[in-house]
DNA sequence: TGTTGTCCCATGAAGTACCATGCAATCCCA
DNA sequence: TGGGATTGCATGGTACTTCATGGGACAACA
């Protein structure tokens, strides 16, 4: 199974294309589809998170258990799969980021690649500093006297 | 499971190459990748913390099994795995340490890798001595009578 | 025919592999 | 037990490969 760490920045360059950092890429040849699924990511935030396809398949077998009658179970999968697009790389290790997507994170001229283990994110480099700047505050506010 | 003791001082080289302790190395060789995980220490000290990259698969697969809409979950994972970068050693014994793990330890010319157990950390060695000479009297201040 | 996406090649920079040196600890044999 | 030989290790340099990035050619499509 993949593992992603630690965060890249990449140019975006004028038709689209970033290049996907080549420790990610090392990670991804041990499977058949060559490439990488992206889409939106769930927690609301404004970035993409992107996995192996396997990753993918796996959460459809966990939900596929759940009874049909479950409509969280049917939204969230409506939610999950209906924006996930699956991007190939191409010869040097790039892919093309679709416009709503690119939209979506806010990315104009750079992506970070965020490693987060089993998946990773794509930010937009701004946004993500504010996001993680904002989160650092709110953890040293949780623990105020916070020596450890 | 590795158990690193003692610490050396090694030098950092133009490059900003490493080499690392043979003993910790002879710890490493059991496990499958050739190399360490590194990140800045969690508990906020000027220092990096070093460990064998089996401990970070335990801990993604451990995280695999949570639910994708666990909010909670995927902050974690942020935390832990953006900023771990896996180093693969050298056939010499060496890691090139990133420019910005450098910054986050103020490492210039001198690396000091401090066993820790199951873990070991990086610093420069001044900043180290400086830390451990504070830990000192306030473990002084902790236990007065102290002779343990 | 213009537009969009794919493929291929060129380039500079960064990372990696490989080889050489010198020191120090260890081993071995007399 | 002493001294030479050998090995392991840290360190330095150089050559080669990989990687990110840019641009152009070609094909598909409208």
């Amino acid at each position: 199974m993949a593992l992603f760490t630690y965060t890249f920045v990449n140019k975006v360059d004028r038709k689209g294309r970033v290049s996907v950092p080549a420790s990610f890429r090392n990670e991804l040849d041990r499977q058949s589809f060559h490439g990488i699924a992206v889409y939106p990511s769930i927690d609301g935030s404004k970035s993409l998170t992107g996995c192996e396809e396997d990753v993918l398949r796996q959460w459809s077998d966990t939900y596929r258990a759940d009874d049909p009658f479950d409509t969280v179970s049917t939204r969230k999968r409506m939610r999950l799969f209906s924006a996930v697009q699956r991007l190939p790389l191409d010869a040097d290790g790039r892919v093309l980021l679709p416009s709503d997507l690119l939209t979506h994170a806010g990315i104009t001229s750079h992506a970070a690649f965020v490693g987060m283990g089993h998946e990773f994110q794509i930010w937009d480099p701004a946004t993500y500093d504010a996001a993680k700047n904002a989160e650092e505050e709110q953890s040293a506010e949780l623990a105020p006297g916070g020596d450890q």
